[in-house]
Parts: C-alpha cells; sequence; structure tokens
DNA sequence: AACCTGACTTCGG
DNA sequence: TCCGAAGCCAGGT
C-alpha cells in the first residue's frame, strides 16, 4: 500500500455501525490525523468502489453532504434514511442523535 | 524539494 | 442566521 493514512481512514469508515454516521474531521482525528478533515474527504474521493466501504455515513461538521452533484446527495441520503437516519427539512442530519462516537 | 488540490472546519462580517 | 475567506493535513505531480 502506498499510503497508510487511506488504509487507516478507510478502516475506520469500514467500522461505522448502521444507522451512525460521522463528520470528516472526526474520522481523520479516530485515523489518527486530527485536523486532516479535508484529507478524509480526498481519501473518499479516491474510491473506486472496490473497497466497499460506507461512505454515506460520511458528512460534514453541519451534519449535511458535501457532494458536488445533487444525484449522488440523493443517494447518500437515502441510503441513511434506509438505515434509519433522519434528515430535517434543510437535509440536514441531527448529529447529536446519529453522530458516532467512535470507539 | 516545491507547489497544487481537495466529498473539511472554523472564524469573522 | 447566512455567506465568504483563511487555515488545516496528506497525497500527487
Amino acid at each position: 500500500m502506498k499510503s497508510q493514512a487511506f488504509e487507516r481512514i478507510y478502516e475506520i469508515i469500514q467500522k461505522i455501525p448502521k444507522g451512525k454516521v460521522v463528520t470528516y474531521g472526526q474520522v481523520a482525528a479516530l485515523a489518527g490525523y486530527p485536523g486532516a478533515a479535508r484529507t478524509v474527504g480526498w481519501a473518499l474521493g479516491s474510491l473506486t468502489g472496490e473497497k466497499d466501504l460506507p461512505w454515506h455515513r460520511v458528512i460534514n461538521a453541519s451534519g449535511k453532504s458535501s457532494l458536488a452533484e445533487e444525484t449522488q446527495r440523493k443517494l447518500q441520503q437515502a441510503l441513511l434514511e434506509a438505515e434509519g437516519v433522519v434528515f430535517d427539512e434543510n437535509g440536514k442530519v441531527d448529529l447529536e442523535k446519529f453522530r458516532w462516537k467512535g470507539k
């Protein structure tokens, strides 16, 4: 593997329990790279789909999706709703309830 | 080795 | 409360 940071990040994301979400900064911290939130998003952007990672459980600090394409955002929201995560009228997730503390 | 980029975060107006 | 700018870390070129 070329980058350990990615492996760590992927490992953390795979541990996110169903029905829970986590912010990029949270993943970075759990992976051992506090403050490297952007790196996490970048790592996810590099995903090819072969990893089978629950990327949809990773959102930004606002509790919303940072995806550029609306189709992708809708997909993410749909996947989370299917797991029990609730979105408010603004399309935001209640981090107080669904944020995974990690462990 | 230096510079650029990015699915972020936070502070300020 | 909402929008814009600066700061962050790691990887890629």
